[in-house]
DNA sequence: CTGGATCCCAATAGATACTG
DNA sequence: CAGTATCTATTGGGATCCAG
């Protein structure tokens, strides 16, 4: 099946954009690979607000169609696979800077908001430089203590 | 009913960010909003890639309840509605702007997108400002051309 | 054991027809 | 013009099953 390519030929980027990532999920991935140490299934699997087995594998391929996100095996595992971001995911980085800082603007219902905001507005440079090397461990938003 | 406010607690902006304007609409709509001097229900319903009437009148009501879209009377013409972008809503420019020249670096198939994109990179601070003090007529991406 | 496919079913998105 | 009503299609959750 065809994914939703039908309309979207209008000659606007954001529709491009928007036909990539417009999704409730895509760039909750994006974020994850890019801001958080995470690499395998399984880690995207939990993390945080649960997305499910089928809708991840899903997302993934959609992702990897549209070269946004590369699938490798783990030279350390090999049972599982890695994935990552490609450059062109990697790009993505000054949009998910824009994303925080307006989502921080106007939610500043918890700590750890306040918290990744304040770091994204000290240093943004950093950030994006950290995004784009690719070689982010944990540096911003830790969510580990879900409850 | 109350959308899918259901997970989202999270403690990440990306994810507050993604819940009021992750689906394949409401970004759309905030960009005709912003770029083009398009203002009332009819106006963007059509303008380009289709959108049905419950979803239109759906996502309108989805971004007036997050703040982002104020509907009010047309002084001029007492049987239309004026949608308007909130300073909240105005203050997507950011991110609008990031999601033009991601999506242009990677989707040059339209000579109007690389015009588009080129106004963008060429004077950014004016492209966000114009958005933020609402007068933009058209300044950007004309798509009025549809085939 | 990890990464996924599949099935079932609930919930959401969407097209079309119709209404105040 | 600005929507609702109705109906269909797609998405998504959750469990389970399957392959390497």
């Amino acid at each position: 099946m065809k994914e939703n390519e039908r309309k979207y030929r209008s000659g606007c980027p954001v529709a491009y954009t928007l036909e990539a990532l417009g999704d409730r999920w895509s760039l909750l991935l994006v974020r994850d690979l890019a801001l958080k140490g995470v690499k395998t299934y399984g880690e995207l699997l939990d993390g945080w607000e649960g997305i499910s087995t089928n809708i991840l594998a899903q997302r993934l391929k959609h992702l990897e169609d549209h070269g946004i996100v590369s699938k490798s095996r783990d030279p350390e595992n090999w049972r599982s696979y890695i994935y990552e971001l490609t450059d062109k995911g990697r790009d993505l980085a000054p949009v998910l800077a824009e994303l925080i800082l307006w989502g921080g603007k106007y939610d500043r219902s918890d700590d750890r908001i306040t918290e990744t905001v304040d770091k994204v507005t000290r240093d943004r440079e950093r950030f994006e430089r950290e995004i784009r090397a690719g070689d982010v461990k944990k540096p911003l938003s830790s969510p580990s203590a879900d409850e």
